[in-house]
DNA sequence: AGTCACATGTAAAGGGTTACATGATTAG
DNA sequence: CTAATCATGTAACCCTTTACATGTGACT
């Protein structure tokens, strides 16, 4: 896949401009896709040139203006294709693994900060994930939120990311039991 | 990260061609970092390039002659140099989690066999994951296997990729109840 | 005057996939 | 003769990152 379907379900959501995207792609959406500005606008321009976003210039007061984008019918159907094409799983890219396996000749001790920080980037996710899930899920929903559909699948793809988040920390710490025995020489 | 660590790791622990590469990336060390064949063969060439790997003509009899790889002090070098060098965690990229989310504007019924393909491919990894360790790090390993730093490092890893697969399996179970749960209206 | 949030981009390089291409040898 | 495994590559394209670049308006 590419970074125009994740556009697409985000706008479909809400419309918005391109830093608006960004700022999304930070939090929520950003959580299974992360995308930085730069490549937003670069890919909105495309989409808006191919017709699947309509665009709509947006003065403000008190700051700069911006241009709202919104999904267009093509831009609809090229979800909806996407969504009926089967996809492979992604392929798997954990650097992590790979140092870990590396470490064998060198000195695997000298991971154990590196394993430490990751484990901690996970906690705050986690943590983050968690704080969203009882604010937009809990037993008193923001009033604004969406309904139905929309907010039990938003709702089970955060799951996602708590389980993921958990499962890595359980690793971690397997990892770092695993790294202490070569220090106190087991 | 960029493929060349993962190339050094592997020559690291047995020299090989581009093609042993090429199906060691099909299994092991494919298991957290994928590789085509196409891309292998490049980047081998950089490296080569780049003294990172010393290149062995090895005639064979009975099928093709090929060039065996091995890593050089420059490489031994640049691959300790990224160990030490902290990484962050890799950016997530889940196309089935866009897709559900982009399913409340569509029919979401229409999503479960997808699920259903994803939960079998997991089924199927978990299952060539058990038995590899079952081989390898069992009670009665592998006679010409690896030891020590390498050997638990290496099952570290495969555990990490075990409960990944078993976190996945159970995620996507409840991604099929929350599926089911439109279509019979609840 | 400086910093922060808002807002939008371009250019170059790097990383990776897909399509195309070739050829040897073994087993059926 | 055909298919499978072994073996190596090129070319074009796509996706993404990093570095660079600009400007508004609010607040301190």
């Amino acid at each position: 896949m590419a970074l125009e379907h994740a556009i697409l379900v985000s706008l479909q959501e809400k419309p918005g401009s391109g830093y608006e995207l960004a700022r999304r792609f930070e939090r929520s959406i950003g959580y299974f896709w992360t995308a930085s500005h730069q490549h937003i606008y670069r890919v909105l321009k495309r989409m808006e040139s191919d017709g699947w976003v309509d665009v709509r210039d947006v003065p403000q007061y008190g700051r700069p203006d911006k241009k709202e984008y919104s999904v267009a019918e093509p831009g609809r159907d090229a979800l909806s294709a996407w969504l009926h094409e089967p996809t492979e799983p992604e392929s798997v890219r954990h650097d992590l693994a790979v140092k870990i396996r590396g470490a064998a000749y060198g000195n695997p001790a000298a991971l154990i900060s590196e394993v430490e920080r990751h484990r901690q980037t996970h906690t705050d996710r986690l943590a983050h994930y968690l704080a969203g899930e009882a604010r937009d899920f809990g037993e008193h929903p923001a009033a604004d939120g969406p309904l139905d559909a929309e907010r039990e699948l938003q709702h089970v793809v955060l799951r996602g990311g708590v389980a993921y988040e958990r499962m890595m920390i359980a690793w971690l710490d397997d990892v770092l039991a695993t790294l202490a025995g070569f220090n106190t020489g087991h």
